[in-house]
DNA sequence: CTTAATGTAACAAAGTTTGTTACAAATATC
DNA sequence: GATATTTGTAACAAACTTTGTTACATTAAG
């Protein structure tokens, strides 16, 4: 008994129909803070990093340049230079990684310019916002409640 | 026996994971069941709720095409047809339409093939797994105890 | 038969994120 | 001082997402 079944699936415009967000930042930051926290005192270079996560250095400079402005992280150039952590790894909440990284609300974006003339329309983008700010405080709750270092320790 | 299966897939453009929401969806949707739960009966057109919206009515049927899947909504063509909600507005939690539109993680997406000979980058992934799926959870949980008759009824 | 509406494919435009190249500036070591 | 190495950053390119648009087949009412 031969069956042969031929499944023939085309998928075409597949992103209308799939809400797709795509952003490593948060990911990114977190793997370079828990490097720089186990290695302490270590100056760790940017390629270095980069290969532990596969990406390219320059997004990896980025990244730290973001992480130098909030004084967590010190820079040295030249040979042997590098980056290391400049703040105690419990010192920094899940919470704070987030608010660096994050630039729009866990439920995503409302609509620009709803119909001021429709009951709807006129009040939709201020309960929205309720809801919205409401959703992203439990989230941001939650995170405050971890630490690098904690997440460190995992390791 | 022989089994032969040829599955042969087309799938173009699918992309995979997202940190925060960066569209537009939760808000045109929650949009659109108000405005239907807001007047039970009537056969509402896409080209009426797209106004409402301040969006393109294609956009709209489009959405609405994702709810009659959910079963929320029954369509109606030709003349005097539109949409009409197909169930009660406190039988759907926001957590389900959350679902319906979320594909990706709140806190975003992992980066692909972190480093396997590292300590870190071989198990940052799973560590992250963990920290995604608890804080996911937390939004959906804090969802589940709201519905579309309670967001309605603020209108 | 005409008019009006959904359903959906295909494409276009706009927007966002990630990756790359290039090079100046800084620093350690010889 | 010369050399090698590393950060800092701008400018650009590529890849990917999201939203909007056009077009037209299908359905239904009158």
């Amino acid at each position: 008994m031969i069956l042969i079944v031929i499944i023939f699936v085309t998928i075409k415009n597949i992103t209308t129909f799939v809400i797709n967000m795509n952003n490593t930042r948060f990911a990114t930051i977190i793997h370079i803070l828990t490097l720089l926290a186990k290695n302490p005192g270590e100056w760790m270079n940017s390629d270095w990093i980069a290969g532990s996560i596969n990406t390219n250095p320059v997004i990896v400079r980025k990244e730290l340049g973001v992480l130098q402005e909030q004084g967590w992280v010190t820079s040295r150039k030249g040979k042997d230079g590098g980056f290391i952590l400049n703040i105690s790894s419990d010192e920094i909440t899940l919470a704070e990684l987030y608010k660096v990284v994050k630039n729009s609300d866990v439920l995503g974006k409302k609509n620009l310019n709803p119909n001021p003339q429709c009951p709807i329309g006129k009040d939709i983008n201020k309960n929205l916002e309720t809801l919205f700010t409401e959703t992203d405080d439990l989230v941001f709750a939650s995170l405050q409640r971890k630490t690098l270092k904690s997440f460190m320790e995992q390791f």
